[in-house]
DNA sequence: TCATGAGATGAATACGTATTCATAATTCAG
DNA sequence: CTGAATTATGAATACGTATTCATCTCATGA
C-alpha cells in the first residue's frame, strides 16, 4: 500500500504542501531549485497523486460513461457493441479520459442508471447507445443539463447531441441500386415495431420507390426481429405470394442471411431470380454463398465522433451540429448482382 | 446542476449533517422521527450522494478496471473481447460495481495503464487481458499488493490470481478425435511465437499425439498471425509436401477459414481429403461451407471467473484456487466429419 | 532611502462524505 | 431520588488535492 500523499512528500522536500501541488501541476512561479527537490523527492518515492481526491476538488472525474441498453444476446452477436467501445477507448485515451462502460440495471434498482453515474458526479459526461430512445430518461438528463450524446436518433433533435448513420440516404442508395439492377419487386424486412434504425431503413426504401415513381406494395413490407429465423419465415411467406418479390433488403445481415437459406431451401436460385442485401457488413458476409451484399456502417467513425461531441460539451466547447449523420457505405457482392 | 450535498439536507431537516449521512448509510441509532423527516427532504429535492466524495472518503471506488492489452484490429475482428465485456459488465452490476475499460497507453506515457487506474486509486482491482502476460508491469502490481486477476497464464501461478480457458486439453481432445475419424497426418497452424494461447494448444496437440505412440512431424507444424492470409499462406505450402496432411488444426477460426478457402482454391476435398477445426467457434462458422468444426469457448463464463476472484480478492475474502480454468467445448461439423 | 511591485511560498480553506468523539437526553437499577 | 448505563445527536476531523489569500523577500526606481 503506498499512504503516500502530497504532505508526506512537503515534509520530505522541506516545503509546503501547497508548493508540491504547485510542482506537479506545472504551476508556474516555482522557484527552480524548490522545483527540482520536490520532483527529486516524488520520483525517488514514485508517488502518484490520487485521483479520488483529485476528482472531489477539481469538479470533474476524467472519466466517460458509455450505457449500452440492449440485451446480452444483441451486444454479443452484433460486433456493432465491440467496434464502438474499442473506438471510443481509443478517442477518450487520446484525449485523456477514461471509460466507464455500463448496462442498464434491472428494474429492481430504482435508480436508473444514467442518474448513477452521473448525478453521483462519477462521469463527467454521457454516450448513450441505446435501442429505442424516446424515453423519460433522457429528459431528466436535459433536465439536470448533463453532458450527454445519444447514438442514434431522437425526436427532439435540436435539443440533444446525437450521432447517427445515415439510415435514410443508405437505404435509399440500396433500393435505387437494385432498381438499376431492374429489380422491380423489391421487399423490405424491418426489425420489431418502433426500432428507429428499422424504420428509418423502411422510410428510404419508400423515398427511392416514391422518387422511381414505383408504388409501395404493402405485401411486400414485414417485420421481422433481427433473427435468422424470422428472416427465414418472411420470406417463406413472401415466396407464397402470386408475384414473389425479386429482391429482399434485409435491416440486418442476420434477417438477410435467414431469408437468404429460405430461399435456398425453395431452391430459388440467387441472385437470377431474387437479389439479397443486408446491413451491417458483418464479418460473415463474405463467407456465405453466394457472398451476402450490405450496407457497412462506419462504426469507427461513431464512436470518434460521439466522443468528440461529448467532450466538446464536456469542456464547454461550442458543439457544432448538434446532430452529426455518419455516412454508410454500401458493399456490392454476389448476392444482389 | 446540483449543488446539492448533506449540509443543505441537513439545514432543511434541521438536523446535523452526520445525521443526514447516518440516516442514507441505514446506520442504527436514529430517532425513527428524525429519520422519516431527513428522508423526506431527500426525496423532495431528489438527493444523491456524491460519489467522489464517497470514494475518497471511504477508500474505496467501487469501481473494476478491465486492461485489453490488444491490437485493435484484433479487439474488433474477434468477438473474445466484446462477450468477455459483456459477461464482465453482468457481474460488477450483480455485485454493485462499475467497470472502467481501458487499453494500454502507447509508449509515449510513461504510467502504464495499470499504474495509471490502480495507483491513482481510480478503480480498486483490474482484470487484465493481456496477449503476453509475463511482464514487468505485473511484478509490480504484485509487488504493490494490488488486487488484480489474469485472464490467460503466468509463469508464477501460484502468486498471480488467473483465469484460463483448458486450452491444452482441449487441443488434445480435438487432435484425438480427428485420430479416431482416422486421420493420421494432422497438421497445426499457431499464431506468432510466444503467444501462449498458441503454445498451450500446440502443446495439447503434441501431447495427444505422443499418447497415441504417433510421431510429433514437425513440418506439420507452422505458425501464422492470426489472419486468413496466413493460414492460406501456410496451407499452400502444406498442399506441396510430398505427404499432405489430412487434417488441419489452427490455432484461430479466421486462420482456419484461411486454410480452408486455400484447399479449396486447389480443389482439395473438404473433409474427405483433408479436415479443418479452428477455434473459437465464430459466428461465421456455420455459415462456411463445409460448416467450420471449432473450439468453442466459454468467454461468459470466463468473465464470471475472472470478476468473482477479483472481488473476492477486493473485499479480502478468501481466494480459493488462484488458478481458475475453464472447460472448452469442441463443435464439430461437417469440416471434419 | 523608502515606497512600490513582483515573485515565491506557507497557511488556510473547500470539495462532500463517513466516522469518531463528546455531550445532552433518557432510562434503569438500587 | 441518585448514579450509571444507554441512546440520540451535534461538533469535529480526516480523506488528499487545488486554489485563494496573506506574508515575506528582494529588487527596482524615484
Amino acid at each position: 500500500m503506498d499512504g503516500l500523499n502530497q504532505r508526506k512528500i512537503a515534509e520530505l522536500s522541506q516545503v509546503s504542501q501547497a508548493t508540491v501541488s504547485r510542482v506537479l501541476n506545472a504551476d508556474s512561479g516555482v522557484n527552480e531549485d524548490v522545483r527540482r527537490r520536490v520532483l527529486a523527492v516524488v520520483q525517488a518515492h514514485d508517488y502518484v497523486p490520487n485521483a479520488r481526491a483529485q476528482s472531489l476538488r477539481g469538479q470533474r472525474s476524467g472519466t466517460l460513461g458509455l450505457v449500452v441498453n440492449r440485451a446480452p444476446e444483441e451486444l454479443i452477436q452484433n460486433t456493432f457493441f465491440s467496434v464502438l467501445i474499442v473506438s471510443i477507448l481509443q478517442h477518450c485515451g487520446a484525449k485523456g479520459y477514461h471509460l466507464c462502460v455500463d448496462t442498464e440495471r434491472p428494474l429492481e434498482s430504482k435508480r436508473t442508471i444514467h442518474e448513477e453515474l452521473l448525478r453521483t458526479r462519477r462521469v463527467d459526461g454521457l454516450i448513450l447507445a441505446e435501442s429505442q430512445a424516446s424515453d423519460a430518461r433522457i429528459e431528466r438528463l436535459i433536465d439536470g443539463g448533463f453532458p450527454f450524446v445519444l447514438i442514434g436518433r431522437y425526436p427532439s433533435e435540436n435539443t440533444v447531441c446525437s450521432v447517427d448513420n445515415d439510415n435514410i440516404a443508405a437505404a435509399r442508395r440500396v433500393t435505387e441500386k437494385l432498381l438499376e439492377h431492374g429489380r422491380r419487386r423489391i421487399a423490405f424486412i424491418g426489425g420489431p415495431a418502433g426500432i428507429y434504425v428499422s424504420e428509418d431503413r423502411l422510410l428510404g426504401y419508400r423515398h427511392a420507390l416514391e422518387a422511381a415513381g414505383l408504388p409501395v406494395v404493402e405485401e411486400l413490407i414485414a417485420n421481422g426481429d433481427f433473427s435468422e429465423e424470422s428472416g427465414a419465415l418472411v420470406l417463406q411467406k413472401f415466396a407464397a405470394l402470386p408475384e414473389p418479390p425479386d429482391a429482399v433488403i434485409a435491416v440486418d445481415d442476420a434477417t438477410a442471411i435467414g431469408a437468404m437459406r429460405a430461399a435456398r431451401d425453395l431452391h430459388i436460385d440467387i441472385p437470377k431470380q431474387i437479389a439479397f442485401v443486408g446491413f451491417n457488413d458483418s464479418v460473415f458476409c463474405r463467407y456465405f454463398d453466394p457472398p451476402l451484399s450490405s450496407v457497412s456502417i462506419d462504426i469507427m467513425k461513431l464512436g470518434e465522433m460521439a466522443t468528440t461531441m461529448l467532450i466538446d460539451q464536456i469542456e464547454h466547447r461550442e458543439v457544432h451540429p448538434r446532430r452529426c449523420i455518419v455516412p454508410c457505405n454500401f458493399i456490392e457482392r454476389a448476392s444482389s448482382l
